[in-house]
DNA sequence: AAAGGTCTTTCTTTCGAAAATCCATCCTGC
DNA sequence: GCAGGATGGATTTTCGAAAGAAAGACCTTT
């Protein structure tokens, strides 16, 4: 009771103060704690597909109480994370090579056109930022491989490589293809394989390369050839999947 | 003692009935309630764009308590119905003419798929149904133009209209692509201007002819021409509107 | 022993109030 | 006169409990 109170207070008070830029600031509501966290772990597998979440479950796990939580699983919901039956709650959505192959596809279907006009549309900055992002990914996949991947070291490589796909459409001014990028991202990265993270299938495959060729074609402003090789990166990494998850 | 399980044993025999079909099925739960009200009285209007939705407000409109409120708010918050302030509450989406292109223009980008797709995967009951679906739609249409039109003939021309659409893309067998095409039409909707509704400006353009060429490129299963049909269409009505409602 | 119905348990959903926050207004001190 | 801070009312957000529903346990009857 009284740390609750503590804790609360502590919080209110760093609230008050107006997020200095730059630092992390601290989350405005309890809901948006909920959904963050919520996503982070469904997306991640700690709650297994098909797996119900049971509020009581989720009130302790995360030391909030009912109201957030139900909040941020409705929001959830809409992004196609979670299934909801009425009057029997939420579950972890649940997963297929059909789901997978359709969140793919869609996926392709966004990128490709943020993508295009993303390269209709760039310029230095983006350029720039694009070169980091790739330098980075680069940086931190070497880290990844070399040594003993610490599991931080993997939580950064998916970072980069999310930083580098997410620069390459920066540019396309369409908040909602934006939107639904990082949606569908998240959906397909449901099906990331654990042992391939940092494993052997990864050598089969130039990813580094694949990577490498998406840039140049969207530097060299070659529409077509960017969102066909970026078709291409997508489906590989589906088709992997589908190989080691579903048996095919 | 007698009346509490008098109650229950009513309210189970009723709640065990499955749903007849073709009935109107009960709501079952009061945020599902709350969604569907909320989402019409945006889409039509009943609530400005940019409008506060204060929950005192919205709990006398509906007669509802803040809980199934906030959940259904969520969901139309991730529809970009609606948009939230952390603290300060949700209001009604902004309209802009920016904002109304990029509707439009996501929305071509998805439903154009999806009626390839559609096309691709065509049966006999698929084009049944949009046969049917034009029918209705021109029989409305004429009930809706030649008489006073009231307001329930004004509503079931829209219903009419949304059933054609969304019949041509019904059979693309994506989950997720007739979900965004269901939310894109909830955005552009808003954008429909009163006045044009059974007015003079109609006339000069010839939307029944537009949807007779677009049914036909489907049914003549020529993909590429009903795509390009569908677009003009949809950029058409978007013209119009943001000549009248932005003034360019 | 099986079928059918009733009770118990478990869980979701809803409610109303309490806590926390924002915003506008007013007051104080300079 | 005005900047700056306190104050009050309106509003959102959160909480914990009560109500409602589903699933399984249990008991009766045949």
């Amino acid at each position: 009771m009284t740390t609750i109170r503590e804790d609360r207070n502590v919080k209110r008070t760093a609230a008050a103060i107006p997020a200095e830029p730059g630092s992390d600031r601290e989350e405005q509501t309890l809901s948006a704690v909920a959904y963050r966290r919520l996503r982070q772990d469904i997306v991640s597998g700690v709650f297994a597909p098909g797996q119900p979440l049971r509020l009581e479950l989720l009130r302790q796990r995360y030391g909030l109480s009912f109201s957030p939580l139900r909040e941020a699983l409705n929001r959830l919901h809409a992004e196609r994370l979670v299934v909801a039956a009425a009057l029997r709650g939420f579950s972890v959505a649940p997963v297929s090579a059909d789901e997978m192959w359709d969140a793919t596809e869609t996926r392709i279907l966004i990128e490709s056109e943020a993508l295009r006009r993303s390269i209709a549309n760039g310029d230095d900055a983006w350029e720039a930022r694009i070169v980091a992002a790739f330098h980075a990914l680069e940086l931190q996949a070497r880290r990844t491989r070399s040594n003993a991947a610490s599991d931080d070291d993997v939580w950064q490589l998916e970072a980069r490589h999310r930083e580098f796909h997410h620069a390459l459409i920066a540019n396309c001014r369409s908040p909602r293809l934006l939107g639904l990028a990082d949606q569908l991202h998240a959906e397909t990265q449901r099906y990331r394989l654990p042992s391939l993270t940092g494993g052997s299938r990864a050598a089969i495959r130039d990813i580094a390369g694949e990577h490498r060729e998406i840039m140049e074609a969207a530097l060299g402003r070659a529409p077509a050839e960017a969102v066909t090789l970026l078709a291409a990166h997508y489906r590989r990494t589906a088709e992997e999947r589908a190989a080691a998850l579903f048996s095919d």
